[in-house]
DNA sequence: CTACCTTGTTAGATTTGTCTAACAAAATTG
DNA sequence: CAATTTTGTTAGACAAATCTAACAAGGTAG
């Protein structure tokens, strides 16, 4: 069984994961926060339990046995991020913290009982998917806000940054996951987006803000 | 701020406590199922955190401000059985284990949340006290069933064992805290209590048993 | 292509929480 | 009270997860 910190080098290394599965080790020590000798000899425990797959100076690979640990984590850490909101009633800058820490329970019977009681929900608060209990990930492709045009109507999907700072000003603009904007135009010099949603008329989003908010477009 | 092993010394040593509020190194290393020279070593780190008064060859003693951290973990567990049985549908079987590893959390709101959505309850589903938010500890006074005559009637109150198979034999003769109990007679022999209770004409309780029940007399 | 910078590795130390073996103090008991 | 048993301590080792210092491999850039 993983330890709390092997857990949480899985978890990064899934999240990090390229398109080719690679993730350097430079990369790993930066999201740890710490330095590349301790990730130099985490990887050659992770490689002993065939989490996945190390050659010196090359970058690793999760193998799928690796991939299924790190899904059923996160799988812990968005169900207890979407308890935390829908049953308890937080906010959805509050979860991180928590949900950080609830995700290395080990009791099968305490999320299962968390999902039931939401009626088994496939995204986060933040819109992310909840991986299901195989660990096998549902692939969501959500435009960036950054890549609409002035005339098209989106709705907010999920966000791919969910840090505090950001989703209180998300709060402060009344941004929630579902809000549907009508993107009024797009300034060419900074691209920013000029748009509207209920109860507000004319809001400006900067490019920065634009790039981590996701969207399905309406119509 | 204390690791998840010093809490768990901690709570140890708080139940552990006798009326002089000592406790020997063997009881310890027996109860947290750990060595000697162990328990030792970790006395004098806890020694150093202000948490217990130590000196060689006598038995320790927590400081108030150790009794404080313990008797605050110990809240955390209990609201957390408290949480599982009355808000998530779980057995007074099952919970221990999980509040085992949810005391750890660091996340005051978390809890306080819990406590909220339960309207402040005082005991926790074995009857045994929440302390509150200060870690002050309401003493309550039960007696014991084996101490009880015939015909006194008594209600469950409380159990001083909460094992997983002692509330699996509870469940099996329909017993729950609040359950109102007549007792017919009492076996000189073996302490053994006959009673009868709703649904239940004819029941008898071995003194293993009746120990390990606590009850308030209702006449 | 050589020199430098970035990335990664090795070696060796540190902290935490654990162990066993050996010994010392305290308690019990004949 | 002396002998034995129980309880507690010390010393030294070990695994996990971290660090720094020193070095090596690879990539980049004049």
């Amino acid at each position: 069984m993983a330890s709390q910190t092997e857990e949480n080098y899985l978890k990064s290394l899934f999240n990090l994961a390229n398109e080719k599965n690679e993730v350097n080790i430079s990369e790993l020590a930066a999201q740890m926060q710490v330095s590349m000798p301790t990730v130099n000899s985490m990887v050659k425990t992770l490689q002993k339990n065939d989490w996945l797959i190390y050659e010196k100076y090359k970058p690793v690979i999760l193998t799928p046995k690796g991939k299924k640990e790190a899904a059923l984590i996160i799988r812990k850490h968005r169900l207890t991020e979407m308890f935390l909101v829908n049953k308890m009633g937080f906010g959805w800058e509050e979860v991180h913290e928590i949900a950080e820490q609830v995700e290395h329970i080990h009791a099968p019977k305490f999320f299962e009982r968390m999902d039931e009681m939401m009626g088994f929900p496939t995204i986060d608060p933040h819109g992310s998917p909840i991986p299901d209990n195989q660990g096998r990930v549902q692939e969501i492709n959500y435009l960036s806000l950054s890549d609409c045009k002035a005339g098209q109507t989106v709705i907010l999907a999920a966000l791919t940054n969910s840090s505090t700072e950001f989703l209180e000003f998300l709060n402060g603009r009344d941004l929630s996951l579902g809000t549907e904007l009508k993107i009024i135009s797009k300034e060419a010099y900074d691209k920013s987006i000029v748009c509207t949603y209920p109860n507000h008329s004319k809001e400006t989003l900067s490019e920065k803000v634009c790039e981590k908010l996701l969207v399905k477009v309406v119509e």
